[in-house]
DNA sequence: ATGGGTGCAAATGCTTTGCAAGTAC
DNA sequence: GTACTTGCAAAGCATTTGCACCCAT
């Protein structure tokens, strides 16, 4: 198990492309985070180290991260913008939205890859990956 | 079973809103797709009707019948902007992404929900609703 | 040395909004 | 009659891009 700096370095190497010192300041910044976050808090936090990096360069490298797989975009209900979850190199999870407070939980269920190649299979096709949400409220929770 | 129309109507009224001849042109036309669609596309296919609707009362309208249930808003990968998806009182459903070509098929599945509500249950909520997507590609699709 | 990278500001694309005039109730 | 609606054009907002200069390899 690689951390995600050296997963990025290579995977940056294998496409000729450059492991600058504003990208490595953005994988150690994004595998901090314990829930999915935007590109804007991403950015703020990337301030509160220091690291003057402006916001294209923050977009340009969310984009490769994706494509080197330690992020995975993630659209919730509301807004427009976009939420990048990593990938801690753990297995892959979905997530519960509070319908009150849109608090994010992640959760982890084995059956949900099954159920994807079941339906896939029927359809005449092979499941790559899924993307599932479950919008709840919590137990109790007044109203 | 209503129809998409008076559903529409009887949510309008509650709400002590107007049913405007543009509103009307919406839900019908609205209700014939069978798949999905974009606000741009919608506004495409009341001009082909002669229907001269400006794009904010496209917008205005969409929010309002998605407030009334009867479309559902969607977000697919790839693009900012969100898809709107006709409950016609039948069942929920959810969608296939075909990564080739994007092509969406919709399908049914009766242990979704089942397995909504087992796995809020183990965080503490109660399901309310759910995004679920999966992205597949044809069997036998050249490479 | 050189092909990619960076910051900045302007551009993009979808969606929303302010406003003055129109209309359903 | 009086809210609510409409169309238009302008504004908003997240994200992308053109460009001139910079730097990892």
């Amino acid at each position: 198990m690689q951390s995600a700096q050296s997963v990025f370095r290579n995977f940056l190497r294998s496409r000729r492309l450059k492991f600058t010192s504003e990208r490595q300041a953005i994988v150690q910044t994004v595998e901090k985070f314990s829930r999915p976050f935007e590109a804007e808090e991403l950015l703020l936090q990337l301030r509160q180290f220091n690291h003057r990096i402006s916001k294209a360069t923050v977009y340009r490298t969310l984009k490769h991260l994706v494509d080197a797989r330690l992020l995975n975009p993630v659209f919730f209900g509301a807004g427009r913008q976009s939420y990048y979850d990593f990938r801690g190199g753990g297995r892959d999870h979905d997530h519960l939205v509070d319908v009150e407070t849109g608090m994010i939980l992640p959760f982890e269920n084995a059956q949900i890859d099954a159920l994807c190649d079941q339906i896939a299979v029927r359809l005449g096709y092979h499941a790559l990956s899924h993307r599932f949400q479950i919008i709840g409220r919590r137990t109790n929770s007044p109203r």
